[in-house]
DNA sequence: TTTACTATATTCAACTTGCATATAGTAACT
DNA sequence: AGTTACTATATGCAAGTTGAATATAGTAAA
């Protein structure tokens, strides 16, 4: 129910669905490989878990931004690979444009922060 | 319980609180008058709802960020009225350097999409 | 006395999250 | 064959967060 004019515009979970489709847009990948990946982004294995990816996954899929399929690696058990879909780009695109928003807001809230802080400094 | 190593490192909680300290950082203000301010960090008053600034507010006054007081306004009800504590601006500069680093975090995940998007147009 | 506005606060249902746990295949060692 | 370790996916539950609606109440003008 989360299109692009509803519900919560930044959590955590969106930010994290947007670091899945950047990553997936490349290439496939699936959950403990993406798990990797996602430090760059700023989920640290320390604090991002493992459960959440997962579940996070899979409401993707069931929103249609993404499809997976089963594939066996080298060793160990199989693994559910996920692509992205079209309907992932349109959505990211869209996202993207949310998330330049944001950085504007950060943006003016360090420069407030700044100012405000140097005109107590003197 | 949400210290600087703790708990959620970024909801929209903690930004709103971010904000808010840094408002409360000049000057004293109160529920309604600091809702309008907020629009300038990127809380609109469409989708900012005033029920949750007045929690924030109160459980920020019970973690001793802030301190209020009754006053009497040229017309309508009093005003519940803050002020930012020597405690809340200790905290407003840890939670700065959160902020930055998610910054940091955005400008990555912008420059990694834009460079997805152009290696594919190519 | 009714309407509108300012102002603060609470309730409730829905959703989100972290943590723990479950499940299970592979692989190495004994 | 049994144990341990590792890779991999998934779910259950309690606690926390949020949005929307509602409650309360003072002021002020019609």
């Amino acid at each position: 129910m989360n299109g692009h004019c509803h519900g919560r515009a930044q959590s955590m979970e969106r930010f994290l669905e947007i670091s899945l489709l950047i990553l997936l847009y490349d290439t496939k990948g699936y959950g403990y490989l993406l798990m990797e990946k996602l430090e760059n982004f700023g989920f640290s294995s320390e604090q991002m878990n493992i459960g959440s990816l997962y579940r996070v996954l899979r409401k993707m899929e069931s929103s249609s931004l993404v499809a997976s399929s089963w594939e066996q690696g080298a060793q160990g058990p199989k693994r559910r690979v996920y692509e992205i879909t079209d309907e992932g780009k349109r959505m990211l695109d869209i996202w993207i444009q949310h998330v330049r928003r944001r950085k504007e807001t950060i943006e003016y809230l360090l420069e407030t922060y700044e100012t405000t802080i140097h005109d107590r400094m003197n």
